[in-house]
DNA sequence: GTCTATAGAACGATAGAC
DNA sequence: GTCTATCGTTCTATAGAC
């Protein structure tokens, strides 16, 4: 096999970084030493330092996006109004699945996300776009076909919730390694989090 | 009354500008220019940039810790094992009650627990004390009585999801301004969120 | 496409006058 | 306790040789 594309070591460089880091803790020069490249090819490929950050954040997100997406389409395909659980399912597993194979990156990609998503930096925030705001929406729908009771807002509100466990919790998973007797392997947190938030999203709607 | 005392306006733009913009997004500059003081009485006042950022978050987590653990006293005095939806309320309410009174800090107050809570940075990772810790083993064996086929490693899992809730939720509504209609209030979003985690917290164990 | 070299700006910290 | 002035560092971005 041909060596690694120097743009493409560049963007596992970043990644790992960025995840790691933040955006604005991790400097052009941490990210070329990594990629075993020059401080300029980051110039040279992205352009800036930001653009790179929107490259990265697209290839972590857009497979997510698609599973998601799959993940509705296959439910949709056995019964016109799927249950919560099926539909917490389908929504969070991608948030845990590993995004590429091969590597540690399950817990670095869930480490981005909350990067992205906790970062006030104004740079971090272009990772939602019209494919996300697409399958959120869908989601959305159908959500509120299985809790008809429920108002618009208060949906929206647990929607959010459900990026929020998913989000967060690998990230401390990964701050402070496993404290005594068994790791929870990722695939418990994974099962932990689907009962979680199907119990959450099952809740009757709350009485003003 | 006094004009206020440099020190506090410092901590006051410092908490503003870390939430805003994180940590390494905000200059010292920044920060005694908002504060309307000089350059220098940041290291006079607290030593360095960090030791600035240690007293913000302990100015506004030490609140927080303190009403949780009122909360679960209160609980407590009326019966010995209390409700999973009391020890919800009890452990959610402080992270959405405003921390002092005055200003519009509720939204800033759970913004900056984000930013705490998200930021890879190593200075960011000071906010957890023997106090928290203190409040979070009391909670967690009072849930433990609530919940008892609960494993401890599941109800620690489901414990932190409680606080990723907690934070995210009103980063993102501060991130997008009322999209439509009635911008809900935020003692709707306590409410959402208690009705949310009461359900989650209550669900069965979740079958290995 | 990849490199060296450097411009140009911003940063945290601090010395020392008042 | 507050200020000015500045030191030394680090950063992103880019010009220009190869």
């Amino acid at each position: 096999m041909a060596p690694i594309d120097t743009r493409t070591q560049i963007l596992d460089a970043a990644e790992h970084l960025f995840a790691e880091r933040g955006f604005r803790g991790t400097s052009v020069r941490a990210i070329t030493d990594r990629a075993g490249a020059n401080l300029a090819a980051v110039g040279y490929h992205f352009g800036s330092k930001a653009e790179l950050l929107t490259a990265v954040i697209r290839r972590v997100v857009d497979p997510i996006t698609a599973a998601q997406g799959a993940g509705l389409d296959r439910l949709l395909a056995e019964t016109a109004d799927p249950p919560v659980a099926g539909l917490v399912e389908a929504f969070t597993g991608p948030l845990f699945d590993d995004a590429r194979a091969g590597d540690e990156s399950g817990a670095r990609t869930s480490r981005l996300i909350v990067a992205i998503f906790g970062d006030p930096a104004e740079e971090m925030r272009s990772w939602t776009g019209p494919a996300e705001e697409a399958v959120r929406d869908r989601y959305q729908a159908a959500f509120q076909r299985a809790l008809p009771g429920l108002s618009p807002d208060e949906l929206w509100f647990r929607i959010r919730g459900i990026l929020a466990v998913a989000a967060v919790d690998r990230v401390e998973a990964h701050n402070q390694p496993p404290p005594a007797g068994c790791p929870p392997t990722a695939s418990a947190a994974r099962h932990w989090a689907i009962t979680f938030l199907a119990a959450a999203m099952s809740a009757p709607p709350t009485t003003a």
